[in-house]
DNA sequence: TTCGATGATTGGAACGATCCACACGGCCGG
DNA sequence: CCGGCCGTGTGGATCGTTCCAATCATCGAA
């Protein structure tokens, strides 16, 4: 052939090396029982010799699909909560790579919400998103219900009585429930709680575990309940308040901000964490695991959550037009100084 | 026509509706100057109204490129560093965004450090690469050197005399530098270093600074010098062991975990920081922004780290074979209360 | 008036894979 | 002996875009 082997190989160069036609080769790729096993091996020899591998254009564009699972990043908050996206990112491409699937991050700052997604849509860029900025009201979920865009949403739908789209998240109740537990069985029985002023559900839940296993073990509540801004000075505050006031031997925090803001009071007050005053984070951040007195903190099963929303994922692309999932994870507790005695 | 509108409209479609041929369309998209001011406008009316996007997929195949970076996700490891992983990350997919290009994870783990990128490679499913992991003689940048993949990597080549591809990084040893003349202004005299005890070319140019600017000032430096592994509980001991020995009245560390083991000691000591010892860290990661006594920190301008390896990516791609490009930023210092006397 | 140059637009070919309908040979049952 | 079926393998058509060469109209200069 005059073809000069300039670039990278094609479907067609092993074809003619091997002696077979384009589609066998095809078929030696993605279905390979079809062919005798003689040809088969044949074929895969001169793949193998020639280190091809299928253009992924050319592919997409026949399968009108891309293996891509699109991902937003929203704004870097200098809160704690995005050390866990780090985390869950690293999670999400593990997970997909072992279902096929890269991930492909885009950006949607000071813009529309919906714009980075409706332009990756139109496109086909993508085959599906991964929603992660479910905690108000998402308008992202609705948006891409209503244009029939398969995704799968990190945050339970909060607003939706009847969940249209698939989910999956993780028990916040249930991570301050492990602490709370955790704590009662440090004979601890005044355990306070410092969540979040505003009302969101994600706080709330997480108040609900709390109050839920004080009140199954019978122990009060009412003066142990504080509610703030996340920021570290004005948990610190409110732990001072609590201290003087309610005199709690354990605080319960909706997050690992909440936690330092407490420790901060402590350390001002000569107070030792874990022998005197016992803290409890939410998030396990690397702030937790960096802090000299190493901090107790809820640990959400990222991991697992990433696993999940792949697996959905592949069902609703795998064109199975499968009900709508919800998946609700159990976290762990990650023990560390901050809530021992000894 | 007989042909049913199911999926995304096509340049077909709009050149159909426009009355013009699809070359015509394709044209109003990529080279607006060639065509008559009105059919432009009538074009872009038509596209407006369908709301078409060219597909991706189509395009890729036929230009031969993806408009896709290819970023490897390196083992979540759980010091202070890869927090700064997060902010670059994002940093990155908002530079790409704005030259038209998109992020693309994959992952690499436990295998041949090249097959990811090999893959990616070859079926053509990335244009470029942003290499991070330069930390030891990176055997990615050499073997996608030598497969004539286009790069750019964050981190200087330390072990090539001439460098061979471009780069971009951030000069540590300017870094520490900033820290030790501003502990200077605050009347410090005698101000140690914590560094790593491994013989990484990254934690020597962050010392270099330290050290000639102590030379400069004509200051002390042979009792105030410690290596340690990067753990908190090793820098604490190191701490108490520099204190105990030579009085220092300030530390500059290598990375933010070292100065929470600083930290750490002049808690169980009873030191103020910043009042008694100043403390100055590395990364400015999540733990000295949340840290009770916010830690003063160098910060890397990860923003502009990742609008230059853009730009060179960009001119890389845009077929100039130019020259390989290095590119040093200097860091800035996050003052916080851990090196104010007030 | 004719010619070449320039500007605006066009239809066909190509990118490299998969889908589809069909061909070929051998085997079985009638 | 023939018709149908199954296991294999083939060649065209197709996905939606951009590249290429050619076309057509317009205009100024010879």
């Amino acid at each position: 052939m005059s073809k000069v082997q300039t670039g990278h190989p094609t479907l067609a160069d092993v074809a003619r090396l091997a002696g077979v036609s384009r589609q066998t080769v095809s078929n030696a790729l993605n279905n390979p029982d079809l062919l005798r096993a003689d040809t088969l091996e044949r074929v895969r020899q001169v793949i193998e010799e020639l280190g091809y591998s299928p253009n992924r254009a050319a592919r997409n564009l026949r399968m009108r699909s891309s293996s891509l699972i699109g991902l937003r990043m929203h704004a870097v908050q200098e809160g704690t909560a995005n050390a866990a996206m780090d985390r869950f990112i690293h999670s999400l491409v593990a997970a997909s790579e072992q279902a096929g699937y890269h991930v492909l991050l885009f950006d949607g700052v000071g813009e529309d919400p919906v714009t980075g997604y409706a332009d990756l849509l139109r496109a086909t860029a993508v085959d599906a998103f991964v929603v992660t900025d479910t905690f108000l009201g998402n308008p992202q979920a609705k948006w891409l219900h209503e244009h029939g865009a398969p995704f799968v949403a990190f945050g339970r739908p909060w607003d939706a009585e009847a969940p249209r789209h698939s989910w999956v998240d993780v028990d916040g109740a249930a991570g301050t429930r492990l602490a709370t537990e955790h704590l009662v069985e440090q004979g601890h029985t005044r355990i306070a709680w410092l969540g979040w002023r505003h009302d969101s559900p994600i706080g709330q839940d997480r108040r609900t575990g709390w109050e839920a296993t004080m009140r199954d073990h019978g122990l009060a509540t009412d003066d142990l309940d504080a509610r703030v801004l996340d920021s570290v000075e004005d948990a610190a505050r409110a732990a001072a308040t609590l201290l003087d006031t309610a005199a709690p031997t354990a605080f319960v925090c909706a997050s690992d901000t909440l936690a330092m803001g407490v420790l901060h009071t402590l350390w001002i007050r000569q107070i030792a964490p874990g022998r005197d005053v016992a803290v409890v984070g939410f998030d396990d951040s690397q702030v937790a695991q960096v802090f000299p007195v190493g901090l107790t903190s809820v640990r959400q099963p990222l991991e697992d959550v990433a696993v999940e929303i792949v697996r959905i994922l592949s069902s609703l692309l795998g064109g199975r037009g499968a009900q709508p999932e919800g998946v609700l994870l159990a976290p762990t507790l990650a023990v560390r100084e901050s809530s021992l005695r000894a």
